[in-house]
RNA sequence: GGUUCCGUAGCUCAGCUGGAUAGAGCAACAGCCUUCUAAGCUGUGGGUCCCAGGUUCGAAUCCUGGCGGAAUCACCA
């Protein structure tokens, strides 16, 4: 049992025997003792105060003192105003120490066997466009919730939907076709997804000529000219091919989409994250189609003259919904009901996490409403992770006005200026070309990811390219720094002293700073239990921070290896040893490598 | 207009299911390396927690109403 609930039970029970009433669940409060008082952990006892019809001050003296008597980890008690202070023996926090000493995965929960998956679904990428910052923070999201989970206990599939089907695709394809020449990655050496997403641009570019064109000559709108327009009339004909299996039309698709594909692998390796499945728009339309047809002959749907069926959600206070086209073609809501269906039958999952930006918060409604309609027993399971947008200083990013932040690029540019830094404070001596690379690359993705993580997810961001470069402070580097300043430390220890440390804690003493670093690696398992179940990676950083903090105002203060109290210094290295431990877990729970040196 | 989300220091963000005097980083200024990695540590200044009511012993946190910002309400995805 955890100290906090052990106290809880001995409080009610000290209530019960004062009133002859047991007090209800959750009128006991425990805390953490803010630091500016003297005590570990803090009962409040307004809530019972009413119970025992005495002062505050009386009722925090009667149970404090009732507490040392019966609790053998509360050692003292004082109270302020309502606030009763407890504090613990320092054999109770020194015990938790050896207890997860040698426990690498330490706050980790293990997997609880045959239990039903999560899917966590995450990236879900168009074909026609390379990454963008945007994806890369729906990219680190998705990854690190999968960790999140996976390190409660829970078994988790990360899934990726690929958007390989529509008039988007066709466009680049057509541009292609028109102005390609045959060029290839191999021939041109560009990455497959940058030169796709070259053609959709000329796409648009030539689009926009045409439509300026009629504009001008027939004094048409735009909307009007952008239907007229040969190309676009064009790429329809390509989508009616696509859909009609056109033998030539899907060889191209398939060649184009391969070449996407391959670019994207390269950028998802680079910023480290991966998928156990990968579903394909273009796979899926079809199941959702089949089941909007199901839900109309139950009349869970109905049907208009002109042969578009419908969903009527007047009952949620939400708009009609239109499921398939009066072409009968699908839209994104009917491939999205088909992508439900396959995973619920892939994985039979207890839940299914949608990793998408918070535009599309009514789709997710809405597709929770129809599913529900339709009887389907995963519609209470789908969870939309609602993410806001990453804006830039000068506003969001617009493709038209070329102010998107490319993924790679970004990347190439934290690499970059890991290395430069790193360079400048010249303490890489003595690794060799392979160890430098590595280390810019988690340098540099560390200072990323920690910088988009850091934020609660569901919050529109600001990216700003120059606080990004900076790993001072509250960043990744910071706490990388951190890591590998313990691990100088460790290594200088050596592991015969390391494995012989731990034999000292049952009589030493600890100092303010030391029992301050126990109690917030104590916080860890905690804080993920709450960073899971609340899908924040951001609670994860936030406390990796503070920890890191707390590490280096220790270290500051409190000599490990060359205090002369053999026995102190020992209980300092199994402090450190903790410490490294549990911010490699954290770092490791949002996709941040930690290195030894840097 | 309807719905949802956000509003905390000059800027970027924390603040856990309501709890004690609201915290970090950046930026500014002042200190600390002959001693375990100074990507560090310490100090100073900086706040009507958007506003107004309400609930409560207690509200940045919960409720109602404003104000400001964002998203969305397509035979787009």
């Amino acid at each position: 049992m955890k100290i906090e609930e052990k106290i809880i039970s001995a409080v009610s029970g000290i209530i019960k025997r004062l009133t002859g009433v047991e007090p209800e669940a959750g009128k006991i409060v425990i805390q953490k003792t803010r630091k500016d008082f003297r005590g570990d952990l803090t009962i409040v006892v307004f809530p019972i105060v009413k119970l025992l019809k005495r002062s505050p001050e009386e009722v925090a003296e009667t149970i404090g003192r009732a507490l040392v008597e019966e609790v053998e980890e509360v050692e003292e008690f004082n109270a302020v105003k309502g606030f009763l202070n407890l504090s613990l023996t320092e054999r109770y926090w020194l015990g938790f120490l050896e207890e997860n000493l040698k426990d690498d995965k330490f706050g980790y929960m293990p997997a609880k066997p045959n239990s039903a998956p999560v899917v966590v679904e995450y990236s879900s990428p168009n074909t026609n466009k390379p990454l963008h910052l945007g994806h890369i923070r729906n990219n680190l999201l998705g990854y690190s919730v999968s960790r999140l989970l996976e390190a409660s206990g829970k078994s988790v599939k990360k899934v990726n939907l690929v958007n390989d089907r529509g008039i988007h695709i066709c466009k680049s394809m057509l541009a292609w076709i028109k102005y390609g020449n045959g060029e290839t990655p191999e021939s041109s050496g560009k990455k497959g997804d940058k030169l796709v997403g070259d053609y959709y641009v000329r796409f648009e570019s030539e689009l926009r000529r045409q439509v300026a064109a009629i504009m001008e000559s027939e004094g048409a709108g735009e909307d009007e000219a952008r239907k007229k327009a040969p190309l676009m009339l064009e790429a329809q004909d390509l989508l009616r091919k696509w859909e009609a299996r056109d033998g030539e039309v899907t060889r191209i698709w398939k060649m184009m989409n391969s070449w996407v594909y391959e670019g994207f692998d390269a950028t998802y390796k680079r910023l480290g994250v991966d998928f156990d499945k990968i579903y394909y728009e273009s796979d899926t339309y079809l199941l959702g189609r089949d089941i909007v047809l199901e839900g109309l002959e139950k009349r869970v749907m109905f049907k208009k003259e002109d042969n578009s069926v419908w969903v009527d959600l007047s009952a949620y206070k939400l708009d009609d919904k239109l499921l398939l086209r009066s072409d009968g073609t699908s839209v994104y809501m009917t491939q999205d009901i088909g992508t439900a269906q396959l995973r619920y039958d892939d994985f039979e999952p207890e839940k299914m996490v949608y990793v998408v930006g918070n535009e599309q918060n009514h789709h997710f409604n809405v597709l929770r409403r129809v599913l529900k309609k339709l009887g389907k027993p995963y519609a209470d399971a789908i969870y939309h992770l609602s993410y806001g947008m990453v804006e830039l200083p000068d506003g969001k990013m617009k493709s038209r006005e070329g102010t998107v932040v490319d993924a790679d690029d970004l990347m190439d540019e934290m690499v970059t200026t890991a290395e430069r830094i790193t360079g400048e404070l010249g303490k890489t001596s003595g690794f060799d070309n392979e160890e430098k690379k590595w280390l810019y690359h988690t340098i540099g993705l560390g200072a990323l990811k920690y910088f988009i993580l850091k934020v609660d997810p569901k919050k529109n961001m600001l990216f700003n390219p120059e606080e990004s470069v900076d790993f001072n402070g509250n960043t990744g580097p910071f706490i990388q720094y951190t890591y590998a300043r313990i691990c100088s430390v460790l290594r200088k220890a050596g592991s015969d002293r390391l494995d012989n440390a731990p034999g000292v804690l049952k009589d030493v003493t600890l100092n303010e700073k030391e029992k301050q670093l126990l109690k917030s690696l104590y916080d860890f398992p905690e804080t993920l239990r709450e960073a899971a179940s609340e899908l924040s990676p951001a609670r994860i950083a936030n406390y990796v921070y503070e920890l890191a903090r707390e590490f280096n105002q220790f270290y500051h203060d409190c000599s490990i290896l060359n205090e002369p109290d053999t026995r102190i210094s020992d209980m300092r290295l199994c402090l450190s040893r903790l410490t490294a431990v549990t911010i490699r877990n954290a770092m490791a729970l949002l996709g941040i490598d930690v290195p030894e040196r840097m």
